[in-house]
DNA sequence: CCAGAAATGAAACTGAGTGTCACACTAGTA
DNA sequence: TACTAGTGTGACACTCAGTTTCATTTCTGG
């Protein structure tokens, strides 16, 4: 159901733009009430955005499953690998969503934001894979933040070349601009 | 007169807390119409996020201001000394404001999305540097990204210290966690 | 003093998001 | 079969942010 309206949703924002559609037309698109639309997404952006939760926690379950002996840039490019797999399952919906995200100020915010969030979860990730202290330190913390930033410029070069560039190769050249000595 | 409806602004959200305010509050506690109170500030995040305005541009000539021949991590880390200016100057108030908005969730996404703004600005600036191409190179989009990580992470262990630990040493840390080889 | 520009205020409007309540449609139980 | 509790749904009223329009005041230069 929650993928059903989704898809609807989609669909009526691209075509129409989101700014224009309102949740009124949503609802009338999807054949349900604007109550129960909202109560599945709780805002607008969530009807695109909500494909990322979770997102958060299975990169850090990978960050925590790589190697403990491997240096941190290089685990968390790996655990990064668990996003980019969506990217080559479907290119041309990941392609569109992407697009859709980046071109509209008040998705690109919201997603930003929800990345953002990621951030305190692979710090604490790599907290708990140097053992030692419970809190991430604050190179923990810019490492983990660098990281979300590479995946994030690399999806704009992605983006920009239609998909034609090879986004583990962005996002590896992305981290190697970045690698800490 | 816009400094002085921020003023009031300010302390309104302080006190009540960001949420609870609304704009007819704010304009009747600054003695203005809701009418002019919009025309000023676009939106109520923006009677915060206003002082943050122009920093971007700033950040970016002071980047252009550094020697040619330094490497663009050092040129970034001295970029960002334009910023911090404004927290050595009034520890105080810098602090309050920075509490405000990282308490509150709407403050908090909203000066996300202004900052990361500043992104291709530095970017951009970062390739004028290099002299060589218009655009800039994912390398260096990435950098200025990291570089404004840095800052963000500096500022929450700043914050958390309450202002006691120093802004520079702590964005100095973040910036030796990143250093690029 | 006056004409035009700029700042202000009033009010109606759109649309997002919240909260409440009532109604249906199940599924398990006696 | 009748009862009941849980769940999904729709209808509706409400608050509030932000936009737009228009009238009115206040400045400012001539």
């Amino acid at each position: 159901m929650r993928a059903q309206l989704a898809q609807v949703a989609f669909e009526l924002f691209c075509r129409e733009g989101f700014d224009k559609v309102t949740l009124d037309d949503l609802a009338a698109a999807a054949g349900v009430s604007r109550s129960t639309f909202l109560r599945y997404f709780g805002t607008k952006e969530d009807a695109v955005l909500g494909a990322f939760d979770g997102h958060d926690r299975r990169v850090a379950d990978a960050l925590r499953a790589r190697p403990a002996d491997e240096d941190e840039w290089t685990a968390l490019r790996h655990a990064l690998d668990t996003v980019i797999e969506r990217y080559h399952q479907d290119p041309a919906a990941a392609l569109a969503t992407t697009r859709l995200v980046r071109e509209t100020p008040a998705l690109c915010a919201r997603h930003l934001e929800k990345q953002h969030r990621w951030r305190p979860a692979l710090a604490e990730a790599l907290a708990e894979r140097s053992g030692s202290a419970e809190a991430p330190t604050l190179g923990q913390s810019v490492r983990a933040a660098a990281a979300l930033d590479c995946l994030y410029v690399a999806l704009d070069h992605w983006l920009a070349s239609e998909g034609r560039l090879d986004l583990v190769g962005l996002l590896d050249d992305a981290f190697a601009a970045l690698a800490p000595r």
